[in-house]
DNA sequence: GAAATTTATGGTAACGTTTCCTTAATCGCT
DNA sequence: AGCGATTAAGGAAACGTTACCATAAATTTC
């Protein structure tokens, strides 16, 4: 069943019934009813992959997330997949390992997939400007953005400020009378923006607090790229707790980190949070049910989702690039407590 | 850069530059090496849209996936997203809410994207022969399979005996010595096979371990498609702790499901495993990091993605169905005991 | 050594759209 | 009435591949 068929059985030529589908040029009322009659009742749907070579321009959009395990992700996914597939735009959700350079595997699935936008979830910090220019389709980074070197009309980001989050947790720590307060992230060496400035926020709020920064007091844990944060947490926490015995906070970088450490702590005899103090970054659901539940630097998951979509949308309809940057909620949901 | 371009570079036709890309009919090795480096040299890449147009075949794959937020089948998803990715074929993920009838979706999937086979994961009761036919094209059941009238040479399946495990894990509670056991599962209106499976497999462990099965036992909570497992589960554990004050130990259709009662139970003043034992199906790795680990029949989940991708790819071989039953294994890791 | 087969290569018609270019009818103005 | 502008509709050339067909050289077969 082609456009060829519905011409003929419409009784009129193919670039009409082109005209009706497309909603474009003049076509008259009566020929318009038929022929959507027509297509309705033959339940004709155009081929996309003629559209697609004819018109040089796909509908298709990559969705890079960095980490797709991490649950924090699964909403924002779940939104921009349906919010595009709303719009006839099908995305093609990939996960990218922790070591791999998100944007030159863009490229690649431009190439493969004749890609018209771009998504990247979560991410590096190895961007170039060469590379966006080599990419050359509308681009949004979310949760992360790029060096500041690089000329902000070439992507759009919408992020937070994870520096100032990270500070403002830490300091809430420090406002309940913790002074060794241990830091879980991701291994440095990834290079994971948000990794590194929720690193510096930890540090500042330490330094303008008289804290001084002691490294023994700063774990993280890789290992495989299949390790899931779960697991990282736990690792790293059973280092933190066997280095500092007198540990009686802790700030992670993300929720599934905090989570893992619950459970080496919790497993180490401690209780959260008469013993130890916890609070980690993301607010994801699980969080929540955890007993107790987890304190956190909550991130407006649903509407930076929708934002990163308009973005898109924005840009594929020619408008500029845009720069958002959401505020964090800390939620208070019992793992913290003053200091004994 | 198109396949001309190739040809005319290298001083070829460009059926020959076809012929060198795809492997297929004869070239010399001269003319093969001098194409090859040409290829490489432009970076060349065939243009899938024509590709899809001629060949009237896709290598367009869609994974229908019923509650893509359940944290089990995100390991599942990522397994089959990489694996196709890797041989070439991508994948088109979409979350199918509860109510939809999936091979219905399925069926406008194909039209829309000109797929060439469909991973169904999770779902539905609902299938019938003509839609089968309809779709047309290799299909794979995974954690579900179809009605028994339905010729077992239309899908292929990969699942575990959701009956036996439910009757194995309820089993198990009753030789701790418990006697009101609640059951949480999804609302039954969905016909979801695995939750009426699993629902049988409990009223079986049961009825032949002499106790009359109560329906004031059972529970599910439903709401808006959009609440989590970990909600439904939390006020459906609320809803059967308010009517069986007596009841000793609950056994929930999915972890999320259970994790959600765990915090139920918990925040009731309850103690798990103490007051109340608690058992989940899937064995997600959530369970795990929850205090106490939560008892679970574990699916292997990675085989079982695997196992469905083989199926997959072997049916677009022209290879015939193949239907695997998979064994669960009743993890025990700290949320039963035997009843006070 | 001629015929048959295998190897090697190029030309070209599709695949199903969209879009430009025609052609033609209708309409609104002076 | 005549003319330009608007409305309406169709024909056909692309888009970038692949696959069939044709041609021809090289090789094998009897």
């Amino acid at each position: 069943m082609t456009i060829k068929d519905i011409a003929r059985l419409s009784g009129v030529g193919v670039s009409t019934v082109s005209r009706v589908i497309n909603n474009t040029g003049y076509v008259s009322d009566d020929v318009r009813n038929k022929v959507t009659s027509i297509v309705r009742e033959y339940n004709f749907t155009p081929n996309n992959s003629a559209r697609n070579l004819k018109g040089r321009t796909t509908k298709n959009i990559a969705l890079l997330v960095k980490g797709i395990t991490n649950p924090f992700f699964n909403k924002m996914i779940r939104i921009i997949e349906e919010k595009c597939a709303l719009r006839g735009y099908p995305v093609f959700i990939q996960n990218v390992d922790a070591q791999a350079n998100e944007i030159e595997i863009a490229i690649q699935e431009k190439r493969d997939r004749n890609l018209c936008g771009v998504i990247l979830l979560g991410g590096n910090f190895g961007y170039s400007e060469e590379a966006f220019k080599a990419l050359g389709i509308p681009t949004v980074l979310v949760t992360v953005s790029a060096n500041e070197d690089i000329s902000k009309d070439l992507y759009s980001s919408i992020k937070i400020d994870d520096e100032k989050e990270a500070y403002d947790a830490v300091s809430a720590l420090i406002a309940l009378g913790h002074e060794e307060i241990g830091f879980i992230y991701n291994p440095p060496g990834d290079q994971l923006t948000p990794n590194r400035l929720r690193f510096e926020g930890y540090k500042r709020a330490l330094e303008e607090h008289g804290i001084a920064f002691n490294p023994s007091l700063v774990a993280s844990y890789g290992g495989e790229p299949l390790h899931s944060g779960y697991i990282s947490g736990f690792r790293a926490a059973q280092e933190l707790l066997g280095r500092n015995p007198r540990m009686s906070a802790v700030f992670a970088f993300a929720d599934v980190l905090a989570l893992g450490a619950c459970k080496a702590i919790l497993s180490s005899g401690r209780r959260i949070p008469d013993d130890i103090s916890i609070i980690g970054f993301d607010g994801i659901e699980e969080g929540e049910f955890f007993t107790p539940s987890l304190d956190t630097v909550y991130q407006p998951a649903e509407e930076m989702a929708l934002a990163s979509i308009e973005a898109l949308f924005d840009m594929l309809q020619g408008g500029g690039t845009r720069h958002k940057i959401y505020n964090g909620v800390l939620l208070r949901r019992g793992s913290t407590k003053a200091r004994k």
